[in-house]
RNA sequence: GCGGAAGUGGCUCAGUUGGUAGAGCAUCACCUUGCCAAGGUGAGGGUCGCGGGUUCGAGUCCCGUCUUCCGCUCCA
């Protein structure tokens, strides 16, 4: 919980020194796949903070900076400035009741706050609620500096911030929260057929990029009436959580709403040229938009694995090898020989550079074995007495529990190809319950 | 936001009819052991979510508040 010694802050949280490796691993992997890998897609980083023109125009303060009121007894909700009269002396206009009604509020899912040292009206900004429309401000900018024709997509990782009314699941609903989001335009006419395949390119990203299982994840098209402003289509892929089937990340088909909003609002134009039949159009977008938070929570929960031993369990955390806070432990087999804690502590200094590596020997090889299964490592190099004779350690696997005797110049080469390579992870082998 | 429940060392919990907090695990040190959570000795760490009240005295009763969980509502 964010500054917990206070008593924290409801829907506020802060990653530790194993969270943000994995929180960063999560980022990188998207990013990867989504700019570093493709020719189609670049990348931003706009501000947080932008002109609050931007969300008056984008339609995130319509309709949510009323003054609302509540009716305690039917529940249901008013704008304060269609009723007749204080709300503390009227009756509600649904069901009747007397007295029930709550004080005017100003109802904004948008976190308000002031620029500058004094706080004026006019100079109100907003924590931005998505990430979105920093990507379509800049549009022009970068679809003219990039010199890319449609399709093609601006990709970009923040925070974002929303007032949600009831924030929860642990950092499954944030107030505060990091998006990666990927706007990609195309033209009016390709409109379905890319919100196809985002849908299954984004499907086939979390079981093949984070290991997520195939029977965890489903699509579920969004209904008419549940759709966002901004939305024509929208097909969530949803993970089944402990609390039910909830989403991981939604496909949205915005249309032209926020460009043309945009183009409308700032007098910009906001088009791009169609050699092949001369035009300026306003190209569609289609937005597939994922939680950071609720990626990092689906991987602990889908890879999270207690197996039950003779005398203990065996706490376990299947992560893919790429998402893995730290991806090898080295560890001496005997403590008390400083031959071996020098060795060991070399290697692990040679690991370094290459990957996240850690030394410890604080403790039982076996109890060293567990602790690294616990946070995720996929494997540990043990350095014991025959080391000094052979050159050689063993390198043991997390899912298999399988040891292979390597050399010691060999090692770091070869975890960097096993920490890369998929072919040799396997989601829960060996695993009893789930 | 509404209703219910809960909040004791890092974790899981115990704390009798109110009298100034304990255990296991974890952590640290030393000894011992050495390929999958061994053993021994010792140590550090809570003032009981926070604030106020009642009382000679409160973790233990009352009020308020914050946070979490469950249900409802709401909602990207």
């Amino acid at each position: 919980p964010s500054s917990e010694i206070y008593g924290g802050m409801g829907g506020f949280w802060d990653y530790g020194p194993l969270g943000v490796e994995l929180k960063n691993n999560v980022k990188a992997a998207w990013w990867r796949s989504m700019v570093q890998l493709r020719e189609d897609i670049v990348g931003i980083d706009a501000a947080i903070v932008m002109n609050p023109r931007v969300w008056e125009v984008s339609g995130h303060v319509g309709g949510f900076s009323d003054p609302m009121v509540d009716c305690r007894s039917c529940k249901l909700r008013f704008r304060a400035d269609d009723l007749k009269g204080p709300p503390s002396e009227i009756a509600c206009p649904n069901c009747g009741s007397k007295g029930t009604l709550t004080d005017a509020r100003q109802f904004n899912l948008m976190f308000k706050t002031h620029v500058g040292p004094v706080e004026e009206s006019a100079s109100v900004a907003y924590l931005r609620p998505e990430t979105a429309q920093g990507i379509f401000v800049n549009f022009d900018n970068v679809a003219t500096t990039t010199r890319k024709k449609l399709p093609f997509g601006i990709a970009q990782v923040g925070k974002s911030f929303r007032n949600e009314i009831t924030p929860g699941n642990f950092i499954f609903r944030d107030r505060e929260f990091e998006q990666m989001e990927m706007e990609f335009f195309v033209h009016p006419t390709d409109e379905d057929r890319w919100f196809e395949y985002w849908v299954e390119e984004r499907l086939r990203w979390w079981t093949d990029e984070m290991g997520i299982g195939a029977d965890r994840l489903r699509l579920r098209p969004h209904e008419a009436d549940e759709l966002s402003h901004y939305s024509k289509q929208t097909t969530d892929i949803e993970y089944d959580f402990p609390m039910g089937w909830s989403e991981l990340e939604g496909v949205a088909d915005r249309t032209d709403y926020d460009l043309s909003a945009h183009a409308a609002g700032s007098g910009k134009g906001l088009t791009i040229f169609d050699e092949s039949n001369g035009e300026h159009i306003t190209p569609f977008v289609i937005e597939p938009a994922m939680g950071v938070d609720r990626a990092v929570l689906t991987v602990l929960l889908d890879s999270y694995d207690e197996q039950q031993l003779e005398k203990e369990k065996r706490v376990v955390l299947h992560i893919k090898p790429n998402l893995a806070p730290v991806k090898v432990a080295v560890m001496p087999l005997l403590r008390n020989r400083p031959e071996l804690v020098e060795r060991a502590r070399a290697l692990a200094a040679d690991l370094r550079p290459r990957m996240a590596a850690m030394y410890d020997d604080t403790a039982s090889i076996g109890k060293l074995y567990r602790r690294q299964d616990e946070i995720g490592t996929p494997f540990c190099v043990t350095v014991d007495v025959e080391t000094l004779e052979d050159g050689a350690a063993t390198i043991r696997e997390r899912d298999s529990m399988t040891q292979e005797r390597v050399a010691l110049d060999a090692i770091p080469d070869q975890l960097s190809r096993l920490v890369q390579g998929r072919a040799r992870w396997t989601r829960g082998a060996g695993a009893e319950g789930g």
